[in-house]
This record gives structure tokens, sequence and C-alpha cells, in this order.
DNA sequence: AAGCTGACAGCAG
DNA sequence: CCTGCTGCCAGCT
């Protein structure tokens, strides 16, 4: 929050997102106002494993759904037994009830901004 | 200081 | 319908 950085507000959503939940890159960067900066987010979460505290970077996938970065987390079936754990069916890198589990920050998050 | 990078997203062919 | 290319912006080398 004091974190001006837009890599830190990128994490400080991310650590909103409920256990059980996920979101896209796309809503994230949509929140943060830079919509057509997905891609940041998505590089943000890339350098989240070296920040802390830790960001659930294994509940943030693409618009579809898909595990796309599941190989940064050092073993490619990791983020996907984290989603499961979190009781997150995934199928082939493919959430299940993708429409159902998204969560939008715009949404859910009355964010003043 | 300048250029490259990148876990996306959307439009075009 | 599916594959490919560009746009986008902040961080990193």
């Amino acid at each position: 929050m004091e974190n001006d950085s837009f890599y830190d507000r990128v994490y400080w959503v991310v650590r909103q997102i409920p256990a059980g939940r996920v979101t896209s890159y796309g809503a994230i960067a949509e929140f943060l106002g830079t919509k057509g900066s997905s891609r940041m987010v998505g590089y943000a979460m890339g350098n989240s494993f070296k920040i802390f505290p830790p960001v659930p970077a294994h509940r943030v996938v693409n618009r579809i759904g898909l595990l796309t970065g599941k190989h940064r987390f050092g073993s490619p079936n990791l983020m996907q037994e984290m989603l499961e754990s979190e009781g997150i069916t995934v199928d082939d890198d493919q959430i299940k009830n993708f429409k159902e589990l998204f969560w939008n920050p715009a949404e859910e998050l009355d964010l003043p901004l």
C-alpha cells in the first residue's frame, strides 16, 4: 500500500485474492488502470517469488483460466497442486469452472484508488 | 543511458 | 476455426 511501485500494487491485489479463487492478469491490469499492461502483471508475478510476503501467484492465471505460468513455480505441477489444494479443479492446466471461481478485484474490492 | 524483456490480450489473416 | 502478430508499459541488464 505504501508502495508506489506498480509491481507492489500488483502484489497487493494478488494478496487480496481469497483462497479457492482465481483472477486474470488482465483483470488486475485493468483494475490498476493499465489494462494494456497485462503483461506487466505477469512479469511482476515472475518476481513475486523473490519478494516478501510471498504472493499467491498460483491464483493468477490468464483470461481463459490456463496455468500459463506454472513453469515459474519451479515445478510444472506445483501450481496445479496448490490450486487443487485450495479446492480448485484443474484439468490439463485448465481451471474448471473458471468463470465461477473468477475473482474480480474491481467488483469484489471497493478500493477508492 | 538505451534497449530488451515478459506467467497477456485482442485483432487480423 | 485456428495460428500468428502487434500493442502495451514498467522493471531489469
